[in-house]
DNA sequence: TGACGTCAAGATCCG
DNA sequence: CGGATCTTGACGTCA
């Protein structure tokens, strides 16, 4: 625990979506169903969206968080010809504020589309058109330069060294609003951590260190994960703000790269163990999002309080008792002892409950302890239906999930904030 | 030419 | 008719 105690300034944070959160979904159009007052109609329900994550990072002390470049719907198209940034300038800075106030910060990861280093000038016209509209997006939130755009270096088109000076000569040719924010990832399969250092070397770009790409996709050059981050912390300069790294596990039996469902915390603490002290902040990639952000923020917490446990409990506990009551036994024991803080226990009993097979006895009990949270107030024709969807999920005519969905809808409508809150309908 | 990755919109199916 | 489930889109590179 010693190891990453000084680190006490890390920031931990997770990207785009938030699970288990009412209100924080991003709406995203198609092409053929646009027009202005629709592009207006999301983009306000899209930066309400931003408004609700925020206020959560702020509620559970998550400081780093990416922003989905979905956040404005073709924000990089001439098929949006909005001046977003003056129509919702009241609705951005109000966001940007809040971002500020509460030292969070934010930054944006154009897709695996934007290539700056393509052959094809129409490819790289519009990267840079990307570009723009992220740096823009950034800027109308009034946010500092430490709130980084992070980018890959692009294709290889058989020769390497011409695809890094092509990416050289159009990062040359960027504006400066793009390029004080711009920095360079290491990619799993065309440019490898130290390619990307090398331009880095030329270019002057901050370069995040990518744990699971570099796994993947290694440098001939034999070095460690820690070591790596030490190359890149001096590529990171005072306005880039502190040195950032994207963290994140291989999902077993799945395609190399896949991100893991969730961030398994002996693998991280070894992680962390191996950095010593180093102060960065780490940017999650996991599919469970602000889940897996507060786990490892947790995990690292030395001075962490019992009630923070509990309140997590509160969250896990029937996801937890779906799978394994005798998980959830020991870890309602786990928690007797008020005056301890037993977080890695805890923790990997929920991570082992998590990955077992849902059995059916189990799962019905779980959706029993649920239903008794308004079995009193519901009416007579609901108290019906869900006897009708018990029987049929008994009979394996109706999925579990569909009749989450429903429990899940009356959680709403008798506003449960217990069940509402619990992470049991997202995960 | 299709896989790659992502996730919600949109389409279609089902009871 | 509402809800569940399947398909598509939007993008560029590479096998």
């Amino acid at each position: 625990m010693e190891a990453y105690e000084k680190g006490v300034n890390m920031s931990i944070g997770y990207a785009c979506l938030v699970v288990g959160v009412p209100n924080t979904s991003i709406k995203r159009l198609k092409k053929d169903n646009i027009s202005e007052d629709k592009l207006k109609e999301v983009i306000l329900f899209n930066l309400h969206s931003l408004e609700n994550i925020i206020d959560y990072n702020i509620k559970n002390n998550i400081k780093l968080f990416r922003i989905s470049s979905d956040i404005i719907p073709f924000g990089s198209s001439p098929i949006n010809n909005l001046k977003w940034w003056d129509i919702f300038e009241k609705e951005l800075s109000n966001i940007g504020k809040k971002i500020r106030d509460n030292s969070i910060r934010v930054s944006m990861h154009p897709g695996q589309y934007s290539v700056l280093n393509s052959l094809k000038k129409e490819v790289v016209d519009n990267t840079i058109k990307d570009l723009e509209y992220h740096a823009r997006f950034l800027e109308s939130l009034k946010v500092d330069e430490s709130n980084k755009i992070i980018l890959h270096v692009g294709g290889v088109y058989n020769d390497k060294q011409e695809a890094k000076e092509r990416f050289i000569n159009n990062y040359n040719k960027l504006s400066f609003d793009i390029k004080k924010r711009l920095v360079i990832e290491n990619d799993d399969r065309s440019f490898n951590i130290k390619d990307v250092l090398e331009i880095s070397n030329i270019t002057g770009a901050p370069v995040i260190y990518d744990n699971l790409h570099n796994f993947l996709n290694k440098s001939t050059d034999v070095f460690n994960d820690y070591e790596w981050i030490m190359k890149c912390s001096k590529t990171w300069k005072e306005n880039d703000g502190k040195q950032k790294i994207h963290y994140s596990q291989q999902e077993e039996n799945k395609k190399n790269g896949s991100h893991s469902k969730t961030i398994y915390t002996p693998k991280f603490l070894d992680f962390m163990t191996s950095l010593y002290n180093v102060d960065i902040d780490i940017m999650l990639e996991v599919k469970d999002k602000n889940l897996s952000a507060t786990k490892c923020i947790n995990i690292l917490n030395s001075s962490g309080k019992i009630e923070t446990l509990e309140k997590e409990w509160a969250r896990y506990k029937y996801s937890v008792l779906e799978k394994s009551s005798s998980n959830y036994h020991k870890i309602r024991q786990l928690l007797k002892d008020k005056d301890k803080y037993p977080v890695k226990k805890f923790y990997l009993l929920i991570e082992e409950a998590l990955d077992k097979k849902t059995r059916k006895g189990s799962a019905i009990n779980a959706i029993e302890h649920v239903y008794g949270y308004f079995k009193k107030v519901i009416l007579e024709k609901e108290k019906q239906q869900y006897m009708l969807k018990l029987s049929k999920f008994k009979k394996d005519i109706l999925s579990l999930d569909s009749f989450k969905k429903y429990l899940n809808k009356l959680a709403i409508k008798y506003n449960v904030k217990y069940l509402i809150e619990s992470y049991y309908f997202s995960i």
